[in-house]
DNA sequence: GTAATTGCAAAAGATTTGCCCCATT
DNA sequence: AATGGGGCAAATCTTTTGCAATTAC
């Protein structure tokens, strides 16, 4: 792994993930960061979360649904719920059943390095909307 | 949803679909078509699968390490296994308890629609090269 | 001083869409 | 005949990359 600076961008959109509890996508990110730094590039946002994600300081989750990759800043292990109404995406409790998981019964896997399980459905906001 | 003709352009593809175990692309399922209807086109693909998968004959899977979405006809609940080091998915059962898992402590989840559980690590070919 | 990082813009890759013709119902 | 679907190519969207200039170490 090369050796990693600290660069004011990297600061920056650091502190947007670990301040955000939205997951948000790099294009958001990218906005937030510019009104820090009004001429960061879309690119090194993208340059920063790839090489973030590599170190294991931030995590990126692919929405099922097809849109862009969000990304958070990583706490505890936990799974996602995925509002498809809203397209919230929501940190819920990881069944402590799969934190111990071991799947012995598949020959075929050999080593896990992690698991990831995404609720998919609609949240309590988008059922009653009468609540809003 | 609107009414949906039988075409052969999607008979074909659902027939690859049904007889692959590989979880192909949809780049894969137009090479394979391509020798049954060698002038298909590779949007015709796309948009028999986007049909296919709104009317829930077909599952879409997004690869968490950032690949083209991968295919399956739909069959029994399960979860996926995804090497990372082949590039493999495999299915695998999907553990009981999360077949009727209710997330009740959970108060935001309104409704559950569907549950997508991913395990990646390295399967048996790729953890023993010995082996091959 | 050196190598990692940046901004910019172009490129790449995956998927969608417009248009006009053809085929299924 | 009506209309959903197909082929083709262009467009879109997200993410990556090449390059010359800059900055952290």
């Amino acid at each position: 792994m090369k050796k990693s600076r600290n660069t004011r961008q990297r600061g920056v959109i650091l502190d947007i993930l670990k301040e955000s509890g939205a997951h948000p996508t790099a294009e958001m990110i990218y906005r937030e960061a510019r009104r820090v730094i009004p001429n960061i590039s879309l690119g090194t946002v993208y340059r920063n979360l790839n090489c973030l994600r590599e170190q294991g300081v931030v995590r990126e989750i692919r929405p099922s649904d097809g849109g862009s990759s969000r990304f958070e800043g990583l706490h505890m292990p936990h799974a996602h719920f995925h509002c498809t109404r809203c397209n919230g995406l929501l940190d819920i409790p990881l069944p402590e059943f799969l934190e111990t998981a071991r799947f012995d019964d598949v020959a075929k896997i050999a080593a896990i390095s992690s698991i990831d399980l995404h609720v998919i459905g609609s949240c309590s906001n988008c059922a009653s909307p009468e609540t809003h």
